[in-house]
DNA sequence: CCCGATTCCTGTAGGC
DNA sequence: TGCCTACAGGAATCGG
Protein backbone atom coordinates (compact mmCIF):
# COMPACT_ATOMS: atom_id res chain seq x y z
CA UNK A 1 0.00 0.00 0.00
CA UNK A 2 0.56 3.73 0.25
CA UNK A 3 2.40 4.13 2.93
CA UNK A 4 2.29 7.53 4.68
CA UNK A 5 3.64 9.60 2.08
CA UNK A 6 1.74 8.21 -0.85
CA UNK A 7 -1.31 8.59 1.53
CA UNK A 8 -0.21 11.94 2.70
CA UNK A 9 0.02 12.62 -1.44
CA UNK A 10 -3.37 11.37 -1.93
CA UNK A 11 -4.72 14.01 0.49
CA UNK A 12 -2.81 16.72 -0.80
CA UNK A 13 -4.25 15.84 -4.17
CA UNK A 14 -7.54 15.68 -3.51
CA UNK A 15 -7.83 18.12 -0.62
CA UNK A 16 -8.46 21.49 -3.07
CA UNK A 17 -10.92 20.61 -5.49
CA UNK A 18 -12.69 18.32 -2.68
CA UNK A 19 -12.83 20.81 0.29
CA UNK A 20 -15.92 23.08 0.37
CA UNK A 21 -17.79 20.91 -2.68
CA UNK A 22 -20.80 18.90 -1.58
CA UNK A 23 -21.57 15.67 -2.17
CA UNK A 24 -24.32 14.87 -4.72
CA UNK A 25 -24.33 11.22 -5.40
CA UNK A 26 -22.50 8.07 -4.13
CA UNK A 27 -22.52 4.88 -6.16
CA UNK A 28 -21.01 1.81 -4.50
CA UNK A 29 -20.36 -1.22 -7.02
CA UNK A 30 -18.56 -3.30 -4.41
CA UNK A 31 -19.25 -3.27 -0.67
CA UNK A 32 -16.79 -6.49 -0.12
CA UNK A 33 -13.78 -4.42 1.19
CA UNK A 34 -11.10 -5.30 4.23
CA UNK A 35 -14.52 -4.13 6.08
CA UNK A 36 -18.18 -3.98 4.00
CA UNK A 37 -18.90 -0.61 3.52
CA UNK A 38 -22.00 0.51 5.41
CA UNK A 39 -24.89 0.01 4.02
CA UNK A 40 -25.89 3.27 5.13
CA UNK A 41 -23.08 5.14 3.72
CA UNK A 42 -24.92 7.03 0.55
CA UNK A 43 -27.45 8.42 2.38
CA UNK A 44 -24.97 9.39 5.25
CA UNK A 45 -22.48 11.42 2.65
CA UNK A 46 -25.18 12.66 0.10
CA UNK A 47 -26.00 16.36 0.17
CA UNK A 48 -23.03 16.81 2.73
CA UNK A 49 -20.48 19.57 2.44
CA UNK A 50 -16.84 18.14 2.33
CA UNK A 51 -15.37 20.85 5.26
CA UNK A 52 -12.11 19.17 5.20
CA UNK A 53 -9.89 16.87 4.11
CA UNK A 54 -7.88 15.17 6.55
CA UNK A 55 -4.92 12.15 7.59
CA UNK A 56 -4.60 10.34 10.93
CA UNK A 57 -2.23 7.51 10.30
CA UNK A 58 -2.98 6.02 6.54
CA UNK A 59 -6.73 7.15 7.21
CA UNK A 60 -7.71 9.53 5.32
CA UNK A 61 -10.69 11.54 6.91
CA UNK A 62 -13.48 13.31 4.94
CA UNK A 63 -15.02 15.84 7.11
CA UNK A 64 -18.87 16.78 6.69
CA UNK A 65 -20.82 18.21 9.36
CA UNK A 66 -23.06 15.41 10.60
CA UNK A 67 -19.62 13.01 10.23
CA UNK A 68 -16.91 11.60 8.95
CA UNK A 69 -16.18 8.79 6.22
CA UNK A 70 -12.84 6.92 6.52
CA UNK A 71 -11.18 5.85 3.76
CA UNK A 72 -7.89 3.16 3.96
CA UNK A 73 -6.16 2.23 0.91
CA UNK A 74 -5.07 -0.88 1.92
CA UNK A 75 -2.22 -2.60 -0.18
CA UNK A 76 -3.20 -1.67 -3.79
CA UNK A 77 -5.84 1.31 -3.47
CA UNK A 78 -5.93 4.68 -5.52
CA UNK A 79 -8.46 7.44 -5.31
CA UNK A 80 -8.57 9.95 -8.40
CA UNK A 81 -10.72 12.02 -10.00
CA UNK A 82 -12.45 11.51 -13.25
CA UNK A 83 -14.89 13.60 -15.27
CA UNK A 84 -18.46 12.73 -15.13
CA UNK A 85 -19.49 10.01 -16.93
CA UNK A 86 -16.17 8.03 -16.84
CA UNK A 87 -17.09 4.89 -17.72
CA UNK A 88 -15.97 2.75 -14.66
CA UNK A 89 -13.26 -0.13 -15.28
CA UNK A 90 -12.37 -3.03 -12.96
CA UNK A 91 -12.36 -2.46 -9.13
CA UNK A 92 -13.67 0.64 -9.98
CA UNK A 93 -15.79 0.17 -6.41
CA UNK A 94 -16.83 3.67 -5.31
CA UNK A 95 -17.94 6.67 -6.55
CA UNK A 96 -18.30 9.60 -4.46
CA UNK A 97 -19.88 12.78 -7.06
CA UNK A 98 -19.49 16.20 -6.15
CA UNK A 99 -21.35 19.23 -7.53
CA UNK A 100 -17.53 20.63 -8.40
CA UNK A 101 -17.33 18.80 -11.52
CA UNK A 102 -15.31 15.74 -10.98
CA UNK A 103 -16.13 12.54 -9.55
CA UNK A 104 -13.89 10.81 -6.85
CA UNK A 105 -12.87 7.07 -7.51
CA UNK A 106 -11.89 4.78 -5.28
CA UNK A 107 -10.08 1.83 -7.07
CA UNK A 108 -8.97 -1.58 -5.19
CA UNK A 109 -7.92 -4.41 -6.82
CA UNK A 110 -6.79 -6.28 -3.77
CA UNK A 111 -10.04 -4.77 -1.68
CA UNK A 112 -7.92 -4.46 1.16
CA UNK A 113 -9.01 -0.87 1.72
CA UNK A 114 -12.05 0.36 3.43
CA UNK A 115 -14.55 3.21 3.32
CA UNK A 116 -15.96 3.67 6.77
CA UNK A 117 -18.33 5.85 8.09
CA UNK A 118 -18.48 7.37 11.72
CA UNK A 119 -21.20 9.99 13.19
CA UNK A 120 -18.54 10.47 16.48
CA UNK A 121 -15.12 11.94 16.72
CA UNK A 122 -13.07 9.58 13.81
CA UNK A 123 -10.23 9.99 16.30
CA UNK A 124 -12.20 7.80 18.71
CA UNK A 125 -13.15 4.94 16.27
CA UNK A 126 -12.04 1.88 17.47
CA UNK A 127 -9.70 1.34 14.18
CA UNK A 128 -7.92 4.92 15.19
CA UNK A 129 -8.31 5.01 18.88
CA UNK A 130 -5.24 2.84 19.90
CA UNK A 131 -2.54 4.06 17.49
CA UNK A 132 0.66 5.15 18.32
CA UNK A 133 2.09 9.10 17.36
CA UNK A 134 2.39 10.43 14.25
CA UNK A 135 6.10 10.19 13.07
CA UNK A 136 6.18 14.21 11.84
CA UNK A 137 4.78 14.83 14.98
CA UNK A 138 6.38 16.28 17.89
CA UNK A 139 5.37 13.36 19.81
CA UNK A 140 7.63 10.93 17.91
CA UNK A 141 11.25 11.52 19.34
CA UNK A 142 14.00 9.34 20.15
CA UNK A 143 13.22 9.61 23.66
CA UNK A 144 9.63 8.31 22.83
CA UNK A 145 11.07 5.34 20.73
CA UNK A 146 13.66 4.41 23.22
CA UNK A 147 11.22 4.39 25.74
CA UNK A 148 8.51 2.46 24.16
CA UNK A 149 10.81 -0.61 22.99
CA UNK A 150 12.28 -1.03 26.85
CA UNK A 151 11.88 -4.57 27.68
CA UNK A 152 10.82 -5.39 23.79
CA UNK A 153 12.80 -8.42 22.10
CA UNK A 154 10.79 -8.33 18.48
CA UNK A 155 13.44 -7.21 15.74
CA UNK A 156 13.38 -3.11 15.72
CA UNK A 157 11.98 -2.98 11.74
CA UNK A 158 8.84 -5.33 12.73
CA UNK A 159 8.89 -3.26 15.65
CA UNK A 160 8.87 0.43 13.64
CA UNK A 161 6.00 -0.80 11.30
CA UNK A 162 3.65 -1.75 14.41
CA UNK A 163 0.76 1.28 14.17
CA UNK A 164 0.48 1.10 18.07
CA UNK A 165 4.02 2.14 18.26
CA UNK A 166 4.04 4.69 15.04
CA UNK A 167 2.27 5.26 12.68
CA UNK A 168 2.77 5.32 8.89
CA UNK A 169 6.03 3.81 8.57
CA UNK A 170 5.49 0.28 5.96
CA UNK A 171 7.50 -2.13 4.52
CA UNK A 172 9.65 0.68 2.43
CA UNK A 173 10.04 2.95 4.69
CA UNK A 174 11.29 1.14 7.79
CA UNK A 175 13.68 -0.82 5.79
CA UNK A 176 15.23 2.73 4.23
CA UNK A 177 15.05 4.77 7.79
CA UNK A 178 17.14 1.73 8.92
CA UNK A 179 19.42 1.67 6.61
CA UNK A 180 19.67 5.62 7.19
CA UNK A 181 20.20 5.56 11.02
CA UNK A 182 22.91 2.71 10.43
CA UNK A 183 20.45 0.35 12.47
CA UNK A 184 20.53 -3.30 11.63
CA UNK A 185 17.01 -4.62 11.18
CA UNK A 186 16.85 -8.07 13.04
CA UNK A 187 18.17 -5.95 16.23
CA UNK A 188 16.07 -6.42 18.91
CA UNK A 189 14.03 -3.45 19.38
CA UNK A 190 14.92 -3.41 23.46
CA UNK A 191 18.62 -3.23 22.83
CA UNK A 192 19.25 -0.11 21.16
CA UNK A 193 20.26 3.11 23.10
CA UNK A 194 18.67 6.27 23.33
CA UNK A 195 21.19 8.07 20.94
CA UNK A 196 20.64 5.25 18.39
CA UNK A 197 16.88 5.78 18.53
CA UNK A 198 17.36 9.10 18.38
CA UNK A 199 19.32 8.80 15.14
CA UNK A 200 16.20 6.44 14.20
CA UNK A 201 13.33 9.14 14.62
CA UNK A 202 15.12 11.44 13.00
CA UNK A 203 16.26 8.98 9.95
CA UNK A 204 12.39 8.08 9.60
CA UNK A 205 11.23 11.93 9.84
CA UNK A 206 13.62 13.07 7.57
CA UNK A 207 13.26 9.86 4.68
CA UNK A 208 9.21 10.16 5.05
CA UNK A 209 9.53 14.26 4.48
CA UNK A 210 11.92 13.60 1.58
CA UNK A 211 9.42 11.00 -0.36
CA UNK A 212 6.16 13.32 0.58
CA UNK A 213 8.43 16.08 -1.29
CA UNK A 214 8.62 13.60 -4.47
CA UNK A 215 5.18 12.43 -4.61
CA UNK A 216 5.70 9.24 -2.95
CA UNK A 217 7.26 6.12 -4.18
CA UNK A 218 5.60 4.32 -7.42
CA UNK A 219 6.38 0.28 -7.13
CA UNK A 220 3.64 -0.54 -9.55
CA UNK A 221 0.15 0.91 -9.17
CA UNK A 222 0.30 3.90 -6.87
CA UNK A 223 -0.92 7.20 -8.81
CA UNK A 224 -2.17 10.65 -6.94
CA UNK A 225 -5.14 12.62 -7.65
CA UNK A 226 -3.95 13.57 -10.53
CA UNK A 227 -2.88 9.96 -11.93
CA UNK A 228 0.73 11.05 -11.90
CA UNK A 229 2.97 8.23 -9.94
CA UNK A 230 5.49 9.31 -7.18
CA UNK A 231 8.78 9.41 -7.83
CA UNK A 232 11.02 8.67 -4.83
CA UNK A 233 11.24 5.13 -5.65
CA UNK A 234 14.61 6.83 -7.31
CA UNK A 235 15.82 7.82 -4.32
CA UNK A 236 15.46 4.67 -2.37
CA UNK A 237 18.97 3.39 -1.03
CA UNK A 238 18.07 -0.13 -0.12
CA UNK A 239 14.91 -1.23 -0.77
CA UNK A 240 14.62 -3.13 -3.87
CA UNK A 241 18.35 -3.36 -4.42
CA UNK A 242 19.28 -6.74 -3.13
CA UNK A 243 22.78 -7.60 -4.57
CA UNK A 244 23.55 -4.14 -5.56
CA UNK A 245 26.10 -2.14 -3.95
CA UNK A 246 26.15 -0.30 -0.96
CA UNK A 247 25.95 3.66 -1.97
CA UNK A 248 28.57 4.23 1.59
CA UNK A 249 30.10 1.43 1.46
CA UNK A 250 30.23 -0.72 -1.50
CA UNK A 251 29.17 -3.67 0.36
CA UNK A 252 26.10 -5.62 -2.14
CA UNK A 253 22.61 -4.99 -0.48
CA UNK A 254 21.03 -8.13 1.46
CA UNK A 255 17.41 -9.57 1.27
CA UNK A 256 15.91 -11.29 3.91
CA UNK A 257 12.25 -12.36 5.30
CA UNK A 258 11.38 -10.71 8.87
CA UNK A 259 8.41 -11.07 9.94
CA UNK A 260 7.35 -12.41 6.56
CA UNK A 261 8.06 -8.97 5.17
CA UNK A 262 11.26 -8.65 2.43
CA UNK A 263 13.74 -6.39 3.90
CA UNK A 264 16.37 -4.50 2.72
CA UNK A 265 20.14 -3.94 4.28
CA UNK A 266 23.75 -3.48 4.14
CA UNK A 267 25.20 -5.74 6.38
CA UNK A 268 28.14 -3.85 6.84
CA UNK A 269 26.68 -0.59 7.27
CA UNK A 270 24.13 -1.55 9.32
CA UNK A 271 25.00 -2.59 13.12
C1' DC B 1 1.08 -9.27 27.35
C1' DC B 2 4.23 -10.36 23.63
C1' DC B 3 5.23 -12.09 19.25
C1' DG B 4 5.20 -14.91 15.11
C1' DA B 5 2.11 -16.86 11.75
C1' DT B 6 -2.04 -16.63 9.19
C1' DT B 7 -5.50 -14.41 6.68
C1' DC B 8 -8.14 -11.45 3.56
C1' DC B 9 -7.78 -10.51 -2.27
C1' DT B 10 -6.04 -9.83 -7.21
C1' DG B 11 -2.29 -9.13 -10.37
C1' DT B 12 2.08 -10.08 -12.08
C1' DA B 13 6.69 -11.88 -12.63
C1' DG B 14 9.50 -15.74 -13.09
C1' DG B 15 10.54 -20.72 -13.74
C1' DC B 16 9.77 -24.61 -16.57
C1' DT C 1 1.77 -19.86 -25.06
C1' DG C 2 0.33 -21.96 -20.63
C1' DC C 3 0.58 -23.54 -16.07
C1' DC C 4 2.30 -23.15 -11.52
C1' DT C 5 4.29 -20.80 -7.59
C1' DA C 6 5.84 -16.92 -5.04
C1' DC C 7 5.36 -12.47 -3.85
C1' DA C 8 3.47 -7.58 -3.55
C1' DG C 9 3.29 -1.02 -0.51
C1' DG C 10 -1.39 -3.41 5.22
C1' DA C 11 -2.92 -4.81 9.39
C1' DA C 12 -6.48 -7.41 12.23
C1' DT C 13 -6.68 -11.67 14.42
C1' DC C 14 -5.42 -16.03 16.26
C1' DG C 15 -2.74 -19.19 18.91
C1' DG C 16 1.38 -20.50 21.47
Amino acid sequence: MPELPEVETTRRGIAPRLTGATVTGVIVRERRMRWPVPAAIEARLCGQIVKAVERRAKYLLLRTGTGTAMVHLGMSGTLRFVTPGTTPGKHDHVDIETDADCVLRFNDPRRFGCLLWTDGNPLEHPLLARLGPEPLGAGFTGAFLHAASRGRRIAIKPHLMNAAIVVGVGNIYASESLFRAGIHPGRAAGRISLQRMTRLSEAVKSVLQESIRYGGTTLRDFYNGAGKPGYFRNELQVYGRTGEACIRCRHPIRQVLLGQRSTFYCPRCQT
